[in-house]
DNA sequence: AACGTAGCGGAGGGATGCCTCCGCTTGCAA
DNA sequence: TTGCAAGCGGAGGCATCCCTCCGCTACGTT
């Protein structure tokens, strides 16, 4: 299972013997760190070095560079559209707004996944896809509901989100205005209920 | 001259015998594709070859990788300060808006410069001086007027509009739309002369 | 306690990048 | 034309990374 993969098949993954467990999960945690530093290319090197482990462990669990990626990211875009579907009781702007917010904080540290989620593998084609499936309808229903602008696209959003999680900040309280600024140009017009400006 | 350098210094670098001019512009502009294609992080190999030029001949013009990094952008940052220096006499959200586009436009083809603002060398500090000395009396301009937000930093501005360099788009039409959104979070929530929505 | 095997580590070959060094080439001044 | 310094190219040493392979270790089972 290398390509296409769902949640099941990557708890599946999991190795069972202790020793072999904990190596596991201390590749993806030290690859989470190494990713997040140096963007994907990261090295593989550093990854097994930071995990304490010889590059042969590395190798066995993740034959492909690709491997570690999906095990990184899978949970994790589960997780988007988990949340999704909790904030579907919301009202419309705060459904979006705190799903596109719940986006930032995930890739921020993680700034590998939106690089590769333009690149033209299988497995990040379904990353895209389930994200946009989470999303797409949140933004739609704002649209809908007149307090989202209407000439935007969730591609559109999507891509200026992914910027604004590409670049350092100074604090996270900078982020977090960024954030506010973006959140805020993609509100209509005269919607309302102006919460904290 | 490696580190601080103005505008006349990096003219004089250019050296005189013809066929070296011929091999420093070639240099130059191989450069900026590999570093636009791969980042900062592209390999001065590849620029050599992509020269059409031996790596020694390289190393005599730019004995280390941030001397050419200098040379790359070094125009470009004083261009810059030019062209806010013409929308002085625009008003004042225009003259803001117009700056920040044309901060875009520029290095959406060379991601580097955004990459490498942040690091800590110390001609990327004057560069950062310059954009700033440059742009930032445009916001604070805006702000007085009260088109522009008040609640945000120029360096919010600029990690928000570096952030929308960073991503590859579908279309240039997708950079506009995402740069729009963007620019109508910067804008005064009251402020009235709507453009183009 | 003993054993079979899943799992481990890291040596090492191949690729690529960085940068130096030095013998050859060539533009241009006289 | 000639002479020579400025300029050129690329071989090669060192570092790092990728990935494979194989002898050793130790987990969990019986």
């Amino acid at each position: 299972m290398t390509s296409s993969g769902s949640a099941s098949a990557n708890l599946a993954r999991r190795p069972k013997r202790a020793d072999a467990r904990r190596n596991y999960e201390a590749l993806v945690s030290a690859a989470q760190e190494v990713f997040a530093e140096h963007g994907a290319a990261g090295s593989l090197e550093e990854v097994a070095r930071r995990a304490g482990v010889g590059i042969g462990t590395l190798y066995r669990h993740f034959p492909t560079r690709r491997d570690l990626f999906e095990s990184l990211y899978l949970d994790e875009v589960e997780a988007l559209g988990r949340t999704a579907a909790e904030l579907a009781d919301q009202p419309p702007w705060e459904a979006l707004a705190g799903w596109l917010r719940r986006f930032v904080e995930y890739t921020v540290t993680k700034r590998a996944l939106a690089e590769e989620l333009s690149h033209d593998s299988e497995f990040f084609r379904n990353c895209r896809t389930e994200i946009y499936t989470a999303g797409e309808p949140l933004l739609a229903r704002a649209q809908a509901a007149g307090v989202a602008r209407a000439d935007v696209s969730f591609d559109d959003t999507v891509r200026l989100l992914s910027g604004i999680t590409k670049v350092q900040y100074a604090d996270p309280g900078q982020l977090d205005r960024v954030l506010g600024i973006a959140l805020d140009g993609l509100r209509a017009p005269g919607s309302a209920d102006n919460p904290d400006r």
